[in-house]
RNA sequence: UCCUCAGUAGCUCAAUUGGCAGAGCGGCCGGCUGUUAACCGGCGGGUUGGAGGUUCGAGUCCUCCCUGAGGAGCCA
């Protein structure tokens, strides 16, 4: 007998199979029953009349606890009155385990309940469908990358030195006396491998010992950062562009059903066509001023300010040329403007904020060494970064692209929290 | 670190002015041959987050603490 998936199971109507999953909940009147059979690809509606199946089959089933795993057999058919279109009306049985009485209920239950209960959680509707567009977003993100000649070349996550500056690190025990400390971005070593091979990405979780706590923030989260020799911050912002066109095309064309589990408008999601507005930190802070804030030209903008200006627009905004004090060390100046930075932002629309934050970098050895001492950042800690600087330096350019947060926002989610598997948040590491 | 809100049955919540701690779901038992979070009947289920205080009487008011949530700061 075949075993086939549910995901599958269009193609076996008329025909005998096995399913082996999980009783994902089960409604019964009296002589005749229908356990929902969920096995990781779907879930499905079986039948079970107590005339045609064996009394053993029936008395098993009758009281078999939700979440308990079996392996059944039946016939498939089309049944307009099944959940699905499909149900297997199922001739045997074969409990594999009998579940303890299971804590996710039917009805709703609380957040903490929820995250506390993840390990279980998973197997249920929503995290189900938020986790496979998940996936898709990170198969896209791959396809697209390495159908455009990039070479994958991921960066370390134990990293030497707290060479960041102000910003907070995860601190580890590294053998004898040494310190590590987990990436916070691939973003210096995929500058050295770009040198290598021109256009790479490394893809990886990132780690931030940052306080925060909103529905914006994780401790732990994973990043997708591509980075180009001889690219310029208007090649990147095109890229990236190009990249988070392709990314909601193929959560469309693949995972409508998903999306309609979330209930996820999708009229917002099918607006995403390039081009995307650009706007230049200057017009931005005019935006602001005209909304009635009070900004002064020079300052970073903060969640407010982000929300704001992406509610401006239907489709993400990338907003450029950021003042340099506010951005990174090594941000290639504008020309034009030496007191910008060459820099971009991506903000997804609909209150979602930075999705996408890059640039071009700098190319020059004596102004990288200049900054790092601005920012009293210690150069022996750099020493190898700039020898990138010292063997055929180019114009290059790249940006990280957060997974979770795109995934929150193509899903419609209050929380990033519900974009990974397991969160790991300021106050929260278990499961 | 700061601000706001919350904590009552396994879960989600209710409890009027300070006056008998309750419902739905889940669990268990029974009924029902097309259910759609099935439905109907029955049975169990409580240190009201903790400590102290006010009061004849505290889930409710006061103080402190704990836990959680939302937000700010912060987040190349």
């Amino acid at each position: 007998m075949k075993h086939v998936y549910v995901s599958e199971i269009a193609q076996y109507v008329g025909q005998e199979v096995v399913l082996k999953g999980w009783l994902y909940n089960k409604r019964s009147s009296g002589k005749i029953m229908f356990p929902q059979i969920r096995d990781g690809s779907g879930i499905i509606q079986g039948v079970v009349l107590k005339t045609q199946v064996p009394e053993r089959v029936w008395d098993e089933l009758e009281h078999l606890p939700q979440e308990s795993s079996l392996i059944v057999r039946g016939t498939v058919r089309e049944e307009k009155r099944a959940p699905g279109g499909y149900e297997i009306e199922i001739h045997d049985a074969e409990i594999v385990s009998i579940a303890e009485p299971y804590p996710l209920g039917k009805k709703d239950h609380g957040i903490e309940f929820l995250l506390d209960h993840r390990h279980l959680w998973l197997r249920s509707r929503r995290p189900h469908a938020v986790l496979k567009i998940r996936h898709e977003v990170i198969r896209a993100i791959r396809d697209f990358l390495d159908s455009n000649g990039f070479v994958l070349c991921d960066a370390p996550i134990f990293t030497p030195a707290a060479c960041e500056g102000t910003t907070t690190l995860f601190e580890v025990n590294y053998f004898e006396d040494q310190k590590a400390y987990l990436t916070q971005s691939g973003q210096l070593y995929n500058e050295a491998a770009c040198m290598a091979f021109g256009k790479v990405y490394c893809f990886g979780p990132t780690f931030r010992a940052e306080r925060s706590k909103t529905r914006r923030h994780l401790t732990e989260f994973w990043m997708v950062e591509p980075e180009v020799a001889y690219a310029t911050l208007e090649d990147v912002m095109e890229l990236a562009e190009q990249l988070v066109t392709f990314v909601i095309e193929r959560v469309l064309e693949r995972r409508r059903a998903e999306l309609q589990v979330l209930e996820r408008d999708v009229s917002r999601l099918e607006n995403i066509r390039p081009p995307f507005p650009r706007l230049r930190y200057d017009e931005a802070v005019e935006r602001l001023r005209e909304g009635g804030f009070e900004f002064s030209w020079g300052d970073d903008f903060g969640a407010p300010h982000e929300t704001y200006l992406s509610e401006q627009f239907e489709k993400p905004v990338m907003i450029h040329r950021y003042p340099a004090a506010v951005k990174a060390f090594y941000m290639e100046p504008d020309p034009e403007r030496p007191e910008l930075a060459l820099c971009v932002d991506v903000l997804a629309p609909e209150g979602y904020g930075e999705i996408i934050g890059g640039g071009q970098r700098i190319a020059s050895l004596e102004l990288l060494k200049q900054r790092i001492r601005e920012h009293n950042l210690p150069e022996e800690a750099f020493d190898w970064y700039l020898d990138l600087r010292r063997y055929g330096s180019v114009p290059h350019a790249g940006f990280g692209l957060g997974i979770e947060r795109t995934v929150a926002w193509i899903c419609g989610l209050e929380h990033v929290r519900e974009a990974i598997p397991f969160p790991r948040m300021l106050y929260r590491i278990k499961p």
